[in-house]
DNA sequence: AGGAAAAGCGAGCTAATGCTCGCATTATAT
DNA sequence: ATATAATGCGAGCATTAGCTCGCTTTTCCT
């Protein structure tokens, strides 16, 4: 097995202009995976790009895999904030109209910047960061099962657990595969019919 | 060196030395990628796994790239075999077992080769196969298709494509989902329950 | 002001990778 | 038997990656 290499800063950024130098650097990085993708985003590139020294660079991450790890938790973190919003503001809301918001958000989350969410996916197991992203999905499924329980009475007998798994993973599923089938070529049009359609999957499936 | 003159008669020894070469590379990239990922996956490591120098591996690879082509290649055709043959056998029959059988089919395909599976579908992007992979897409949306336009009478009115996608989109992700969250844990119960549970999710989205 | 701590620098080291090329071995054909 | 082609070899080249370290500059604090 091979060992992770570490991913916690080995400084931290006290000053103004570090913390500057911090984000320039995890914005480079993030600039350089979308562009170039993960092979051509060398250290040294991402330093020249975020305007610093490599030296620099090392101050604050260990290596390379902890500045993809940043990138992966802003990400997450900028996603993870939209679904908690979401399904806080829809907590009193009948299933149909619960779920879709939930799918309309998941597309958005999708649309906030597919090919960094691409080329994160691809990523996300040789940073050690599975972790995050099952911690991540964990809290994603509570959040729905939590929902779902309220809402039993509207719902035909079923595990939750495992209604809860299903429907997350379609709508994920769905949102996933439309940005990266032609992000840019999809109508607002369209986007209404997806809704639509994964909102009806769904809703039928549960009652 | 002198040796036996070749007093019995040999078959096509030349090419099937060099098929088994090629064999034995491919088998050695995959065996590698599955084990140790596609960082470990270094050609001379390629090479000697595969019993062969790297001089042979060039001459029928002209590059990594070309090595790990070959082994998506060879897995896509091992689960487009198993997809076009369930939905041949399912032709004639109606919605609801025709779409258990594909739901069963794809979480099968998926649990064949679970880590090869993951490690492919990480390194597509970088391979070029871009294009074969949507073209094993394609050929597996025209597939369903094709089967819920014959039986468009036991199907509410609904936009073919969109509901070849979305449909698609769930069983792939489920099966997917399913498999990666602890393949080995799977108990055929829990199989038997998804799949009962992810048919149900799209017949009733169908009709 | 002045010294200490924080932040920043970048030439260059080490290790590893993809790949080449001249030569050796094995098979086929004449 | 000999020539020719096919197949296989592997030391080593060129390149690039990640990363270190001795040093300078900036900021903070009294």
């Amino acid at each position: 097995m091979a060992r992770q290499p570490p991913t916690k800063p080995r400084k931290n950024a006290s000053q103004e202009r570090s913390r500057a130098t911090v984000d320039a650097l995890v914005e480079a990085t993030a600039r350089i995976l979308v562009r170039d993708g993960f092979e051509k985003a060398s250290t040294n590139r991402i330093a020249e790009v975020a305007g610093v020294s490599v030296g620099s660079l090392y101050q604050y991450f260990p290596s390379k895999e902890a500045l993809v790890a940043a990138v992966i938790e802003r990400h997450n973190e900028e996603i993870m904030g939209n679904v908690r919003a979401a399904l806080a503001e829809v907590a009193d809301l009948p299933l149909d109209k619960a779920v879709r918001k939930l799918v309309t958000v998941a597309i958005e989350a999708h649309r906030i910047n597919p090919k960094l969410h691409r080329v994160l996916a691809e990523q996300i197991p040789r940073t050690g960061q599975l972790k995050d992203v099952e911690a991540f999905n964990r809290e994603v499924h509570t959040l729905v099962r939590t929902y779902l329980e309220s809402r039993r009475k509207e719902m035909r007998k079923v595990d939750l657990d495992v209604a809860t798994f299903i429907c997350v993973s379609a709508i994920e599923a769905v949102a996933h595969n439309t940005v990266l089938n032609g992000a840019e070529m999809l109508s607002e049009k369209m986007v209404k019919v997806l809704v639509d359609e994964t909102t009806r999957l769904v809703v039928g499936y549960l009652r």
